[in-house]
RNA sequence: GCCCUCAUCAUCUAGCCCGGUUAGGAUACAGGCCUUUCAAGCCUGCGGCGGGGGUUCAAAUCCCCCUGAGGGCACCA
């Protein structure tokens, strides 16, 4: 049975990149019949944990990615890293170090201007029972770290890179357990990825220099180590690490702009994979069916918005109507359209007249407000371009007059009888429909006319009309 | 500085493992068609195997070197 993890520490976000990584995971998961756990790693002590992974689990089930164990919380574990540590105290493949972390930072910046490795000198390695008492009796708490081989090399079989070797040499003693008796990431990592039963790592390319460690301490405490995966970076469009001068990295930011959770999976699930072929629209159901962790990319993804934009403007022209209703409520609340009274059958209505358009839930408002307005306002330009001259001013004038009589006031109806009326007057139809246009708009853009004034009803229409008449009247 | 990883159009990528393709698709960009605006849609164009050596009848594909890019080197995760 695989049992993947989603390991995220509680930032106040859920981040691009490991928004990707949960995916993957979740995906390798589900295409394995396998369990997928959360576990939330807060062993940071300085970090204010309080409600900041509340955003993370909006943003997961937002997205969809359900677990089926979890979240574990390591701040609640404390326990069982302890007792590990004491074994590897006990057996000697850990130590005590009192070396304070001024006395570190010196001696790294002298071996860094030696031209050395700045590694940790190991100076409390092999310490004397009586050079102990005496720095004990100084009053130094002293930090555990890992006795790493001084020499071999430890090499792993990473899922999609091959072969990966390190010299032990080139490690050094790291901290397991801070003097605050808090484990570090390294070590609460690897005996809760044993405790748990977790068969496959699937994490971000940044923790390759990790994995020797790490396998050093499943060795150390007699455990089977997992099979690894480490997937590419997520990059900003400079080639640099993806991060908050690139835009927004959030997940719940995207989902805020208005971009739908089917577009945003699809288009994380192109960053570092692809299901071969020619395919760029692929459902949740597919890539699960189609996953392979084997087939994804070895080389760094650069984040592409237009690429998203564009998935996220196809699962707007093709969902459902009433979907994309309920989910664009918000939107129009938060531009002050609608109040907490408003059918949401009009808005049922006018959704296919801007789907297509639209191209994130929150460029709906800017298509649709003249529905929800009770008095537009008009641009000047469009009011210049159109409503200023005689000619368009009559033929507004007489488009109205035609539009009174129509019953029922529907699309086709009111096609023939504007369009009846363009050819009377010897006029191109156009000549008609940007001046009702912009009379019943505001605007030079907009969703196609016709179906709109069916929506928005007659009467709306000739109030609107006589509004823009006196707007323009001198 | 040291260690690790990676390398196909501007970007995401198919192809690479099992050498023989006019190196394919998508986004973006440009042009055209359609059209009541804007979109959408359709068509066309633009554009790439980082460089150098091998191996081979033949290399994007196999090997080596260089270069470039990214990651790591915490009592962060």
């Amino acid at each position: 049975m695989v049992r993947v993890r989603f390991a995220p520490s509680p930032t106040g976000h859920l981040h691009i990149g490991s928004a990707r990584t949960a995916l993957f995971n979740w995906l390798y998961a589900m295409k394995m019949r396998g369990v997928f756990i959360l576990r939330i790693e807060d062993t940071d002590l300085r970090r204010n944990v309080d409600e900041a992974f509340g955003a993370i689990l909006d943003a997961m089930k937002w997205l969809g990615l359900d677990w089926q164990e979890g979240p574990y919380y390591q701040s609640q574990r404390l326990e069982l890293y302890r007792k590990e540590v004491e074994r590897l105290l006990e057996t000697g493949k850990a130590y005590r170090c009192y070396c304070l972390p001024e006395e570190l930072e010196e001696r790294r910046k002298e071996a860094l201007q030696k031209g050395l490795k700045p590694m940790y000198d190991r100076k409390c390695r092999e310490l004397s029972s009586e050079e102990r008492e005496k720095l004990e009796r100084e009053g130094r708490k002293p930090a555990i770290r890992f006795k790493v081989p001084l020499e071999g090399k430890t090499i792993f079989k990473d899922v999609i890179r091959g072969e990966i070797e390190f010299y032990n040499s080139e490690i050094e003693d790291f901290v397991i357990m801070r003097k605050d008796g808090i484990p570090t990431y390294n070590l609460a990592c690897v005996v809760d990825d044993h405790y748990m039963e977790i068969t496959d790592v699937i994490r971000g390319e940044d923790h390759i220099s990790n994995t020797p460690k790490q396998i050093l301490l499943y060795e150390a405490l007699g455990y089977a180590p997992p099979r690894f995966a480490h997937l590419p970076m997520i990059l900003g469009p400079d080639k640099s690490r993806l991060s908050k001068r690139h835009g927004a990295t959030s997940v719940n930011a995207y989902r805020d702009m208005g971009f739908l959770p089917e577009a945003m999976l699809n288009f994380l699930a192109l960053l570092g994979w692809s299901p071969g072929g020619n395919r760029e629209i692929i459902s949740r159901e597919e890539m699960i069916a189609e996953f392979e962790l084997e087939r994804v990319k070895r080389h760094p993804a650069i984040f592409n918005m237009d690429k998203l934009i564009w998935l996220n403007s196809h699962y707007m022209k093709t969902s459902p109507p009433t979907y994309l209703a309920r989910l664009a409520v918000p939107f129009l609340e938060k531009e002050g359209l609608v109040g907490p009274d408003f059918s949401l059958s009009v808005l049922e209505a006018v959704i296919p007249l801007v789907q297509e358009r639209a191209k994130t839930l929150g460029e709906i408002p800017r298509w649709v407000d003249f529905f929800f307005k009770d008095e537009i306002e008009y641009e000047p330009s469009a009011v210049e371009q159109w409503l200023k001259d005689e000619l368009h001013r009559k033929l507004l004038l007489s488009a109205k007059e035609v539009l009174e009589n129509i019953e029922p006031f529907n699309k086709e109806n009111i096609e023939t009888a504007l369009r009846a009326l363009a050819e009377r007057e010897g006029v191109k139809a156009k000549e008609v429909f940007h001046p009702l246009r912009v009379a019943v708009t505001g605007k030079t853009v907009s969703p196609p006319l016709l179906e709109s004034l069916e929506i928005l009803g007659k009467a709306k229409t000739l109030k609107r009309i006589d509004q823009a008449l006196g707007v323009t009247s001198p």
